[in-house]
RNA sequence: GGCCCCAUCGUAUAGCGGCCUAGUACGCCGCCCUCUCACGGCGGUAACGCGGGUUCGAAUCCCGCUGGGGUCACCA
C-alpha cells in the first residue's frame, strides 16, 4: 500500500519530539489523568523534547473552571511543567480549544472542500430504520447514506429547514499502525462508518478537535489513556484527511499507556478516595513519593530498584519501554515509597513540610511563633524517620506545641497504665529533681532515669518508660521519650509527670 | 454481539531462546535491634492461565482456547 508513504508516520526521536498533555476539565485530577501527564513529561524531558499542555474544554456541560483551577495546581504541586501551553503561550495560541472556533471553522471548511468530510442530514431514527429495512444490524450505527447526496437533495433537506452535522468520509481500507507500548495494531476495514466531526449547530467535536489541534501544533507523539485505543483508527482517518487538504504532513505516532485499576478488574473509580490526587496531598505524600510510586504503574527503572528521583526517572524513562497490561493501584506500596523518599529529604526540608500539615491539624497557628519553629526545628529529625505521610505529624507532634494544662491524655494509653505507675512516676519525679539546674539534656535524663527507675527498682525499660510517655506525651506513642523531654524542658516535664500522678491518685 | 487490547508470586514488576531449581519491591509471617512506634538487619511465604506447535532448548517465538478489559455517541 501507498500509505506509508503518502501519510508518513512522525520519524521524531530526540529534541524535535513534541507531545502533549490535554486534558478535560472535569472533576478532580484522577491518579490515571496525573500518570498520564508525568508519561508525557517524562518522555519529553528524557528526548530533550517539548511538552504542549492544552485544555480540551469543547463540553460546556460538563467542563467547570474550577476542575481546570484544579489540574493546574495539581500539576504545580507535582512538579510537572510544560514548554508550551496555557499559562505559558507559545507559537499554537489559544491552548484552551473554547478559544479556537475560529481555527476549527477554517479546518472544516478545508475538509468540506477537498471533498474529505460532507454534510449529512441523517438522524438517528433514519439511520436505524434503514438498518432494519435493509436487514442490518441497527448496532452498526451509520450507513454512509449522505455520502451521494446530491446538491439537489441537500437543498431539499435545507429547504426543510434541518441542519447537517459534518461527517469524515472514511477510508475502505485496513488502517495500521505500530502503537509504542503495544505493537502493530490494525483494524480491518469497515471497522467504522463516516463519523460526525461536527455538530449540526455547528460545534466542532473532540474526534475533530483533538486530531486537528495536535496536528496544528506539531505533537509527534500521542501518549494517552488505553481508553482511547479504540479510537485510534478514526483518528488516522482523520489525519490522512488533514494531510490530503494540506493541513498538515504527517501522522503523529500512537502509545496507549495502561489502565490504573482499583479494587477488582475495574478502572479505578473517580468515586474511590485513592483516585483523587489531593487526597494524598492531603494525607500527606510528597511529590516525589507520589510521583515514583505513579512512574511505577506501567514501567520500572530497572529489576532491583523501585525508590528513585525524578532525575533518575527523566534519564531512563522511554515509552516503549511501559508495559501493557493494567497495573492496580495498591495505597500500601504507594505510602511505602513516600515514606522512603519522605526519609531522603533534607532535614530542613523536611520540617518546612510540616509546617502546612501542622497548621491544618491545628496543632500551629497560621503565622507560627519563632519559639514554636524553634521547637518544630529540634523535634522534626526525632519523626523523620518514623513518619510515612506527613499528615502524622499533628499526632505525632501536637504534645510539644500545648500547655501542660491543654495536653488531653488518650484514653487507651491512660488504660495502658501498669499498676505501679504512681510509684514510676514518683522514682523518676524523683530522679529527674537532681537534674534541675544542671543542664536538662537528654543523654542524662536517660541516665538518671535508668538508674532511678531500671537499676533503682528493677523494672523492664519498657514497663519503667510507658508511664512517662504517657504523661509527657499524652499517648503510648510519641517520639523518643528523652529527646522529648530535652524540648519540653524541665518544667514541663516535671508539670505533666506531676498532674498525671494527680490524676492517678484522685 | 462486531472490533481491539491484555495475560509472571496477593500487588507492582525483572525477564526480550540457554545466565531461571524465575530476580526485586510492597504486603504477609518469623527472628534480631530497641524507651513506644517506626527505621534498619536477617530469614521465610508466594507466580510463568490451559493446550498445541517451532527449537537441541521456551516464561520468552507462533497458533488455538480460556479468562479479563476496552470500544462501538451529534461525551471527552
Amino acid at each position: 500500500m501507498s500509505d506509508s508513504r503518502d501519510f508518513p508516520f512522525s520519524t521524531a526521536t530526540g529534541s524535535d519530539v513534541r507531545v502533549r498533555f490535554c486534558p478535560s476539565p472535569t472533576g478532580t485530577p484522577h491518579v490515571g489523568l496525573i500518570r498520564t501527564a508525568l508519561f508525557n513529561w517524562a518522555y519529553a524531558r528524557h528526548t530533550g523534547g517539548k511538552l504542549v499542555f492544552r485544555i480540551e474544554d469543547t463540553d460546556a456541560a460538563r467542563d467547570s473552571e474550577e476542575s481546570f483551577q484544579q489540574i493546574l495546581d495539581a500539576l504545580g504541586w507535582l512538579g510537572l511543567g510544560w514548554d508550551e501551553g496555557v499559562n505559558v503561550g507559545g507559537p499554537h495560541e489559544p491552548y484552551r480549544q473554547s478559544q479556537r472556533s475560529d481555527i476549527y471553522d477554517r479546518v472544516i471548511a478545508q475538509l468540506i472542500e477537498s471533498g474529505n468530510a460532507y454534510e449529512s442530514y441523517s438522524n438517528a431514527e433514519e439511520i436505524d430504520a434503514r438498518n432494519t429495512a435493509a436487514g442490518r444490524p441497527t448496532q452498526l450505527g451509520y450507513d454512509n447514506f449522505d455520502r451521494g447526496l446530491t446538491a439537489a437533495q441537500r437543498e431539499a433537506f435545507r429547504a426543510e429547514g434541518r441542519e447537517p452535522a459534518i461527517r469524515l468520509r472514511v477510508p475502505d481500507e485496513d488502517i495500521s499502525f505500530t502503537d509504542l507500548v503495544r505493537g502493530d495494531i490494525t483494524f480491518p476495514a469497515g471497522s467504522f462508518t463516516d463519523f460526525v466531526i461536527v455538530r449540526p449547530n455547528g460545534k466542532p467535536l473532540y474526534t475533530l478537535v483533538n486530531p486537528v489541534d495536535d496536528a496544528l501544533m506539531g505533537i509527534t507523539h500521542v501518549l494517552r489513556g488505553e481508553d482511547l485505543l479504540s479510537s485510534t483508527p478514526r483518528q488516522i482517518a482523520l489525519y490522512r484527511a488533514l494531510i490530503d487538504a494540506g493541513v498538515t504532513t504527517f501522522v503523529p505516532r500512537f502509545g496507549h499507556l495502561p489502565y490504573v485499576m482499583g479494587e477488582g478488574n475495574k478502572k479505578l473509580s473517580k468515586r474511590d478516595p485513592s483516585s483523587n490526587v489531593f487526597h494524598h496531598r492531603d494525607r500527606g505524600f510528597i511529590p516525589e513519593g507520589l510521583l515514583n510510586y505513579l512512574s511505577l504503574l506501567g514501567w520500572s527503572l530497572s529489576a532491583d530498584r523501585d525508590v528513585f528521583s525524578r532525575d533518575e526517572l527523566v534519564a531512563a524513562f522511554d515509552v516503549v519501554d511501559v508495559n501493557p497490561n493494567p497495573a492496580r493501584f495498591d495505597l500500601k506500596k504507594a505510602e511505602s515509597i513516600n515514606g522512603d523518599h519522605v526519609r531522603l529529604l533534607d532535614p530542613e526540608d523536611f520540617r518546612d513540610r510540616l509546617v502546612p500539615y501542622l497548621v491544618d491539624g491545628g496543632v500551629l497557628p497560621a503565622e507560627p511563633t519563632a519559639a514554636q519553629l524553634e521547637v518544630l526545628t529540634a523535634a522534626a529529625p526525632l519523626v523523620q524517620e518514623r513518619m510515612t505521610l506527613l499528615g502524622e505529624a499533628p499526632g505525632l507532634l501536637g504534645f510539644l506545641f500545648v500547655s501542660d494544662a491543654e495536653l488531653v491524655t488518650d484514653p487507651a494509653a491512660r488504660d495502658s497504665l501498669p499498676a505501679n505507675a504512681a510509684e514510676v512516676l514518683a522514682a523518676a519525679r524523683g530522679a529527674l529533681d537532681g537534674l534541675v539546674g544542671t543542664g536538662w539534656v537528654a543523654a542524662d535524663i536517660q541516665r538518671v532515669l535508668a538508674e532511678a527507675l531500671v537499676d533503682g527498682l528493677g523494672l523492664k525499660p519498657r514497663v519503667a518508660y510507658g508511664p512517662l510517655r504517657v504523661a509527657v506525651s499524652g499517648r503510648k506513642v510519641s517520639p523518643p521519650l528523652f529527646e522529648s523531654m530535652e524540648i519540653l524542658g524541665a518544667d514541663s516535664t516535671l508539670a505533666r509527670i506531676d498532674a498525671l500522678a494527680a490524676s492517678l491518685t484522685a
